[in-house]
DNA sequence: CGAACCTTTGAAGTGACTCAATGCGTGTGG
DNA sequence: CCACACGCATTGAGTCACTTCAAAGGTTCG
């Protein structure tokens, strides 16, 4: 995480140190495992180092609906901080090594380190942006914009820690995750990506996904890219020791 | 701000002093008044003290999605805050009186009250959760349950700050309004609003909305009230003076 | 080599949209 | 105090995006 945010900010040693500090002893998990359940009394945080997450909700009738993925260098749980119990679950869409701490780790930081409480702050403030541009998409716009801007998201996401020059990939995500996440069933995904495919947007071979027009693509999902930089001019000084 | 948050953690006098200072020179602005437009430079934010406001954005082709309700006790502009522009318009729905103080005195509270950080940091996971709800709702349940629960989180927030007992509301919402908060047409809005009066679960009467049957419509919109309380037992502690 | 799981394709059905007209309420000016 | 205008709510009829159901084709893994 420590890297992911460094990209934001450039941080002091002593910052580096108290995220390394939340880093040590990583854990490994496996595609398909469950970090933890909808309801389940949990009073723990994670960091990703490596691989995939969703986190998702269920309806009564059995449907899912993803609500954020979660790549290398965020934090997962914060959303459940506010409560004594997960508010999704939260599943493993890869092979995905991780860190856990106690939630008391993160009061600690919020009592001794201003300046990065306020850039967890500004995470979860882009985090809340693109749950809006999600809701946007959900909302208001048609399978094919909805796919785009999701691929888009993936994309801009991945480039923050792999490197802007990223534009293919292996998905990890069946059709019928994506369509939990879009809020479409896995039958019409199907049909939307064949749509985009033959429009020359993107290229799929097997589950690898290549972005052919990344300007019409974002033109039609109407994406904007969230996670380039974060405003830090407001945030206190760091502490001088 | 100081008596919502209040309901959540007991404050300390200091704390209280610390929120009253950003709640000084109240403004008030009418309905309909924009406060700020998407993409507009501002580093301000602002406390609601009376009044709705929503917070929304517009699609290429003319639509809006509304993405956030603000009521009293509330901070608005929090979600711009990792970005030198406004992410989204925010408008008022009514009557509104509302203080503005800047960015920094955030980065001040960030430095100087840890306790009160956490408490901010808690809330915006409270507002992600309330998204996550609702893009739950647009992604996988049609318009009846997402009225419905649009109409719950509706009166679960106003219930914090005006009481338990409230179950009758006049609507500042146009029928538009609702539909751009939930993703349909104002004309299906109305037939949705007209199916749920026929089916005894709320009653209207001009403006005004009462709620008949809450459980049901619990039911029906897979809602879940989250605005109740707060988990504060990991926080860090009170500043000893 | 088979079984389990995905993906792909077809055909029919429906929730929500669009277009269009009518009704209602409220404020404003004559 | 009435009449008109304007914004909003309501209702009807036709259409479309997406769903559902069902079956066939591909992959991957034991």
């Amino acid at each position: 995480m420590a890297s992911r945010l460094s990209h934001y900010m450039d941080l002091t040693e002593q910052e580096t140190s108290v995220l390394e500090e939340l880093e040590k002893s990583p854990t490994e998990i496996n595609k398909g495992d469950i970090l933890f359940s909808e309801g389940d009394e949990t009073s723990e945080l994670f960091i990703v180092q490596k691989g995939w997450l969703a986190s998702s909700t269920m309806l009564m009738v059995g449907e899912r609906q993803t609500l954020q993925l979660h790549f290398p260098g965020s934090m997962v749980g914060s959303a459940s901080i506010a409560f004594n119990r997960a508010m999704a679950t939260v599943e493993a869409v890869s092979e995905v090594r991780l860190c856990r701490f106690p939630r008391t780790s993160l009061g600690d930081l919020f009592g001794d380190q201003p300046r990065l409480s306020a850039l967890f702050y500004s995470v979860a403030m882009l985090e809340q942006v693109d749950l809006c541009d999600r809701l946007k998409a959900l909302g208001r716009t048609q399978g094919k914009a909805r796919l785009a801007n999701l691929l888009l998201s993936i994309f801009a996401q991945l480039r923050v820690i792999q490197g802007d020059d990223l534009n293919e990939l292996k998905m990890p995500l069946r059709q019928t995750d994506m369509a939990d996440a879009i809020g479409l069933t896995p039958v019409y995904v199907n049909r939307v990506l064949s749509e985009l495919a033959d429009d020359r947007l993107i290229e799929r071979v097997g589950k690898t996904i290549r972005i052919l027009d990344e300007d019409r693509l974002e033109q039609i999902g109407e994406f904007e890219n969230r996670f380039k930089e974060i405003d830090t001019s407001w945030f206190p000084e760091a502490p001088s020791t």
